[in-house]
Order: C-alpha cells, then structure tokens, then sequence
DNA sequence: CGGCAGTTTGATGTTACTCAATTTAAGTGG
DNA sequence: CCACTTAAATTGAGTAACATCAAACTGCCG
C-alpha cells in the first residue's frame, strides 16, 4: 500500500531536504520563524524544531499539513490540569494527522520528542492533487483508515487491558513503524522515550512505567534503556501485549 | 453542518421507510435475509434487526454502506476472551462508521441494543455521489472529523480520567445526540443502556458502574433507571464530567 | 408460583497511585 | 579530572481505586 509521502510529493523532496538533491525550498530554523514567513507557491517548506519544543497547540489554525522528516514527536490530549494524554507517537514520513488534509483546525497539539524537521504542505495543493489523482486519493484515504483503526485499538487497550498489556502493546505497535525507517539490528530499536512519555500514552504513572519495565527486564523479556530498547522473548512479548 | 442523511439521500428516504410517502426500496426482516438478497439498482434496501442481535462482525466485508434509522446501536471491538470495548452508540441518522466508505472490510463488529431498523447504501454509489457533489464530499469528511475528534476524547478519556469522570462524560456526550433525534421534556431522556452497556463503553466493571451511579443517585445529580436518564443537576455533571 | 436477567450490596483482594527517599546518569564549570 | 547540579529512574511503604466473588434483591414473564 503505497504511502502518503511516496505519492504526494516530487521524488526530491521526500526526505529530509539536505539530504536530496534537486531540493528547491525553505528550511526554518524554529516553529515560530515559519510561521511568519510568507509562503511562495511551488517552493517546499520545511521547519526545524528542538527536542521538547511545541510545534502545533490544540484549536491553532493552520493553512499546511504537516509531515515528519526527521526525528521523533508526538501528537497529544492536554488537559487544563496538566494530565496528557499521548495519541500517536509520530515517525519519519507521519502525517501529524491525516485527518487535517480536510479541516484547518487542529483538534490536538503536537511536541517534538528528538530534534526533529517537519514539512509543511498547502493543504490546498494536497487536495488539489487529491481531485486530479486518484492515487493521491486513495493514499490519503489509507492514512485515514489506518488511523481510526490505531484509534480504535488504542481505545480497546486502554479500556479493556492491564498495566503490563497495555506497556506491551505499546512497544509492539511501535516496533515495525521503528523498524520501517530504521537498519534494525539484533533487535534493538532507536527508542528515544522518556519513561514519563509511555506513562502519558498508556495512562498510567512513570512510576508503575518504571516497575513494569523493571519486571520484564528481569523476565528475560526486553530492556528498555539509554534510548534503545532490546527485545529478548519477542512471541512472549506478543502473547502478553497482542489484541486478539 | 449538514448531516450526511441530509444530503446523499432523496428527502423521502432520510428515516423509517414505513413513515414516509414516496419511499421505493425494500424491507428485509433480518440481518441474514438482507445478506442473501440479490442488489437491485436504484432502489433503496433497509433491514430489520432484533434487540440483542449482531449485524456487522470484525473482517466482514461488504459493498454496502449502514446507517442505522431507528433504534439503538452500538459498535464494539471484541476480544478473543470474551471481553468488549463498546467505541460508539449508534443513533438514528449515524453511519456505523464514516470511513466504512473508504474500505469494504469492517475492523469493528455493530449489535442492536434495541429493535432498530438500517439503511444499506452501495459504496459505489457514494462513492459516485461523494466525486460528483462536494456538498456530499464534505458532509463525509465532516463525518470523519467528527469521528477522529470523538476517538481522540475517548482515549483522553479512558486513559487519564476516574470512572466518575469516564461516566459522566458518556452521559454528557450521549445527552445531545439523544436530543437531536428525540423530545426531550424536564430533562429526561430515553436511555435503553444495561450498566453492563456503560461498563463495556468506559472500561469499568457493571458492579462498578452500579456503585458510581447510585452515588450519583445520593447526590442527587442524576437518576438513570428503566431506560430513562434523568437529569437533576446538569452544571454539576459537567464539571465532573467535561474534559478541559 | 418459579425462573430469569439485571441490579444492588457486602466482604475481600489486587492493581495501580501517591509520596518520599535513594540511586543513576548526564552534563557543566572549575 | 573532579565537585556540583539537574533530570530521570528506581525502590519502599502506605493507600485509594477498582476488581472479584458471592449473596440477596427487584421486576418481569411464563
């Protein structure tokens, strides 16, 4: 199925800019520099951002779609006493959301998680080539499908499933997305989350986080640390953690 | 914003096809019966399903499209132990799901909770439909937003908030949809929910919701019985129930 | 009247949270 | 290279929230 960023976009602007030739855009240095930029139709648009630093805030309007080039984020809930709830872990070539090819609002927020850079598209040129090209079409509908079926197995993992299950079911979701944009080698995975971070996205405390891991640490099962996680016993790691 | 009923229907087949005049289509008594029943172009098809019965089932794939017209419905992801997350309640006038009108596979299965009565549009059809009328076109992004925004509080939800929270909110999102399609008179609104319904939707078990609602009852906030919700004190059960 | 499904209530158990102290790791400036 | 600082992870003790199990109660229907 092909994806989003492989039909959408001249084959020279895929990745990260410095890295291909034939590039012909802008690179930002920070969110807010972007954003008060004019844009010059034709040219692509990319903007860097630090680890931690905010990219978009719930109910902010936007004219772009935005694409991660590089680097981790992530898309997240905040509530008005400080809880979060994480939605999505966003890799290389991840939409914010697809959803936003269709409404300028942002019903979400989004945090950089590694130095990070992000491409931004006029949403409508996307929806212009989305009425002349069918593959366009199809491949921004397989976005949106495959997103409200993460959804609706986030929701059936945070509803239904404990602690331990839901840890799994993190990481396991996690992996091929990891494995998609990275040599993985001896199963250890580039991990660059904080503790804190899986906490938010499985609703429970870093400290129950920490406790978990630390029991699968000493199953044998996996090990989570210095940014990279190491799997051990992957089908004991799918038993516990797989929707089935 | 224009409903997607409102729009990709003839006004004569917007609800029940018994109320109205002018209604050509048929009538099938059963789930079953409507899947056996050859298509016939240009005609509208319903079928009829009885309180408790399955009528979509997870990797069923189907050409057509549901809207429930009468009834109650919900739709849920079941696991292989038995256990259920309850994703929506499905009104008169909800499609099962938006994006059903991208992919023919379902990744959910739908029971009635009460006698309900459903529409089955061909996929192509909307489909031809959504190409050719933008009014179509957006009322079903509309539809998806929609549902994306709904996922994304219900994670919040299930993921960061008490069982008194995750009740209230159900109650308060449900409040609305219901009196959209019915009269509401001294806040009382038609709820056919068992507790075990409420349990599967928020992740709780039905002894659970028994306490919180007869808590709730003590309070004086709401008294939710018989397949009646009564509410008692509204600005109360939002500030519990919002999430902000 | 008996049976059944749903709800309520009580007693007890487990999971995960809270609070606080300690350890570890990663800088940073001298 | 070594204090010093700071953020993150770990550990322990106590507690709150919710689950589990079982029994009793309700309304309804045959």
């Amino acid at each position: 199925m092909a994806k989003f960023f492989e039909i959408a976009l001249p084959s020279t602007c895929v990745t990260c800019p410095h890295r291909e030739t034939g590039f012909c855009g802008t690179l930002f240095e920070s969110p807010s520099e972007y954003s008060r930029a004019d844009r010059q139709p034709g040219w692509q648009r990319f903007f860097a951002a630090r680890s931690g630093e905010q990219i978009v805030t719930r109910n902010q309007v936007s004219e772009d779609v935005f694409m991660l080039c590089t680097g981790w984020a992530f898309r997240y809930y905040q509530l008005s006493d400080g809880r979060r709830q994480i939605l999505k872990f966003l890799l290389p070539g991840d939409l914010f959301s697809s959803i936003a090819v269709f409404e300028k609002t942002f019903h979400f927020s989004v945090k950089a998680l590694t130095e990070v850079q992000v491409n931004a598209f006029a949403r409508s040129e996307i929806r212009a080539k989305c009425a002349a090209d069918p593959d366009v079409q199809s491949a921004i509908a397989n976005s949106c499908i495959a997103d409200a079926h993460d959804a609706t197995e986030l929701v059936t993992a945070l509803g239904q499933r404990s602690a331990e299950e839901r840890i799994a079911y993190l990481l396991l979701h996690l992996m091929p997305r990891v494995a998609a944009v990275n040599v993985i080698r001896e199963q250890r995975y580039p991990f660059p989350l904080r503790q804190q971070h899986i906490a938010d996205a499985v609703g429970l405390t870093p400290v129950h986080v920490s406790r978990v891991l630390s029991l699968f640490r000493d199953r044998r099962l996996l090990d989570l640390s210095d940014g990279v996680l190491k799997v051990f016993n992957l089908p004991e790691l799918e038993r516990i953690g797989s929707l089935k």
